[in-house]
DNA sequence: CTCCATTTTCAGAAAAATATGAAAATTCAG
DNA sequence: CTGAATTTTCATATTTTTCTGAAAATGGAG
């Protein structure tokens, strides 16, 4: 590896957590040095720095690609592709949970529902399915939290984070406010 | 593997989702199975559920345990341990939460931090480090932000959830009603 | 303590995931 | 079109992870 200490230090963490998180270690690597580069870099330019082979560093920029994360440049008088990540930290965030969901949490909704659509054939499949019905419910909550919360601006979304739980008790405040002249008007939180 | 098929679909669902988080196949096959039975499992209940030797089960449960997922049962008159996941949902996802930030942000977060540390010695480490700020806050934002929610009980959480982006309209009530005697009294949107 | 049921450990087998180099494919200037 | 530069593919080598059976440890009951 041909970095400076520094960054060798983020790229060999990252490489580290990409691979409890189920992605391989070098398209972490891959990845971190991309993240910190100061200018978009060639495939050779990451075999240099990574010390890997050429070919390896091929498969992990298609794996990148598959998961959006990567933004390409060609530069004029040069036939070699250059790579580089979003700017925005925000927007890589957003890509990431994004694909998370749609690789992960929309198959398994998808095989869940499909498991509770069953009829169950004895008292432990009935018993599952009561377990089941459970999960589905849960993931369905957050997942449309998320939907919901996506649609939110960065700034927004900052500034929604920022209060973290502090938004309850602006929610009590909503609630006694309204709840004033006819009573409990809306006991449950929800809205229209 | 001897299960009804319901319950087989489902742990086979799990295992190969397992495998995606990083967590093995056979560990996230003992889970799904400890979490749709309808009593305790003993280690041979397993080893017969999921047809895999009874070492791997003992693992399995040891990564588990680590992992806080499960409870522990003992009957009487029999020495054999009994596993069993937790009733409530919320609390299981609570304790995977904290559990994943503990072996994955708390770490990558001090590593940022001991990087943000260092005196840059080019300007190539110095781009890096104001990338690894921007990274370092964003997790940092994420990470105060579930600090806070952790607290809420659960039916308070789910009122949040349920409400999704729909808080912001509040939050612009919020802030129009103590906007008008004195102008921008908290333009930021922070409190306390 | 001994005995026996049970659990855990661990070295090595088996399987799966990754990495490599060589060859094939692509791309584009001329 | 040709040919050089570059990228991709893929069979196989390497490494890592997972799984197993045998042996060791544990933990009561008697």
């Amino acid at each position: 590896m041909t970095l400076p200490p520094l960054c060798e230090a983020f790229v060999l963490h990252f490489g580290e957590m990409g691979s409890r998180w189920g992605i391989n270690r070098t398209v972490g690597q891959i990845y971190a040095v991309l993240f910190i580069a100061e200018r978009p870099l060639c495939a050779d330019d990451i075999v240099e720095r990574l010390g890997i082979s050429r070919s390896n560093v091929s498969m992990g920029i298609k794996e990148l690609q598959s998961w959006n994360l990567l933004r390409q440049r060609s530069m004029p008088g040069d036939r070699r592709e250059f790579f580089h990540t979003p700017e925005d930290i925000y927007a890589i965030v957003r890509t990431l949970v994004d694909e998370r969901k749609k690789r992960e949490i929309d198959p398994t909704l998808s095989v869940l529902r499909e498991l509770l659509m069953r009829s169950p054939e004895s008292e432990s499949e009935r018993h599952a399915q009561a377990r089941i019905r459970e999960m589905h419910e849960l993931i369905e909550l957050l997942t449309s939290w998320y939907a919901d919360v996506q649609k939110l601006e960065t700034e927004r979304l900052i500034q929604l984070l920022s209060l973290g739980s502090k938004i309850v008790k602006v929610l009590d405040m909503k609630d006694r406010l309204f709840a004033l002249p006819g009573g409990k008007r809306n006991p449950a939180g929800k809205e229209g």
